[in-house]
DNA sequence: ACGGGCGCCTGCCAGC
DNA sequence: TGCTGGCAGGCGCCCG
């Protein structure tokens, strides 16, 4: 699945390829791909033809891409399984193309969105009122990632202390801090010595430094892995970006020996889907345990 | 207001 | 061999 350094390296592709082209024709092909736009397919459609894409943006693991002098954006999420691909005309259709929207340029490709298992799809929102770097409305309550230079540090500790819940659960809050997933979380906590059931309130302010340090190495590692393909036609991305095989210290590795002490890894299902850890390296708070 | 938990989807694969 | 069910999980939404 697309992690946040893989969103960022298909941002730069849609800058690469898309940015200050005029949208022709816009075909939905299935009508989960627009749910997140109310008025339907059709009026995607309609509201897109005639446009000019400007250089898009991203916030967390949204996309948007502003249409020129209008104040809207097509804003869009790979969920799971997405992809936006920069295709020839003409190319046979993916078995699961969702969208294609065609320019009016003799460039000869085309922008379309791929999605086996649609939690993805693209939508038109006008922007934040107060026009916070050009937001669409919808995003409003994402907070910044914590590679954005804006991301504020002391913040988001202070609101981990705050906070009555558990770290991994404050990791995945979007509205905390946004463009971590599931395997980044369990990596950052393993690097961090953390245990995923640890109470916000419990930690320092040197540890959810060293945290948020943890975070930001993890996701600057796999840019740097992923960042060198993103100037092909293939906007990327298949979401499985060479950096996991090589990679993880944590997920998937049930059973395997820590990277760090050699104790064997376990697993522990967690919010309906997995968490991986080192039960040495990263002991449970004693309230749960 | 805040925190916890669920459901959306589909392909894969282990197990029977 | 063919089927079933578990699993993958970002994030909106609903509930208490």
């Amino acid at each position: 699945m697309p992690e946040l350094p893989e969103v960022e390296v298909v941002r730069r592709g849609l800058e690469r390829w898309v940015a200050g082209r005029t949208v022709t024709e816009v075909e939905v092909l299935h009508p989960r791909a627009v749910r997140r736009h109310p008025a339907g397919g059709e009026d995607f459609a309609a509201r897109l033809k005639g446009q000019r894409f400007e250089v898009a943006r991203r916030r967390g693991k949204y996309l948007w891409v502003p249409l020129a002098e209008t104040g809207t954006s097509v804003l869009g999420h790979l969920g799971m399984s997405g992809q936006l691909l920069v295709q020839p005309e003409g190319a046979p259709d993916e078995k699961h193309l969702r969208i294609r929207i065609r320019f009016d340029d003799s460039a000869g490709t085309e922008l379309r969105f791929v999605d086996q298992r649609t939690f993805g799809g693209l939508s038109l929102h006008d922007q934040t009122p107060d026009g916070t770097d050009g937001l669409p409305d919808v995003i409003g309550h994402i907070a910044r990632d914590p590679l954005d230079p804006a991301f504020d540090d002391a913040a988001f500790q202070s609101a981990l202390r705050l906070r009555r819940t558990t770290i991994k659960r404050a990791l995945l809050d979007q509205s905390l801090i946004s463009g971590v997933g599931n395997i980044y979380a369990d990596e950052a906590l393993w690097r961090s010595k953390l245990h995923y059931d640890r109470p916000t309130a419990s930690l320092t302010r040197p540890r959810s430094a060293e945290l948020l340090g943890h975070v930001r190495d993890v996701m600057n590692a796999a840019l740097v892995a992923g960042g060198t393909s993103f100037d092909s036609l293939y906007v990327n991305v298949n979401g499985e970006s060479g950096y996991f095989d090589r990679s993880l210290d944590a997920y998937g590795r049930e059973d395997e020996p820590c990277h760090r002490c050699g104790t064997p890894m376990r697993r522990r299902a967690w919010m309906n889907r997995s968490s991986y850890f080192c039960p040495r390296c990263q002991r449970p708070p004693r309230t749960t345990a």
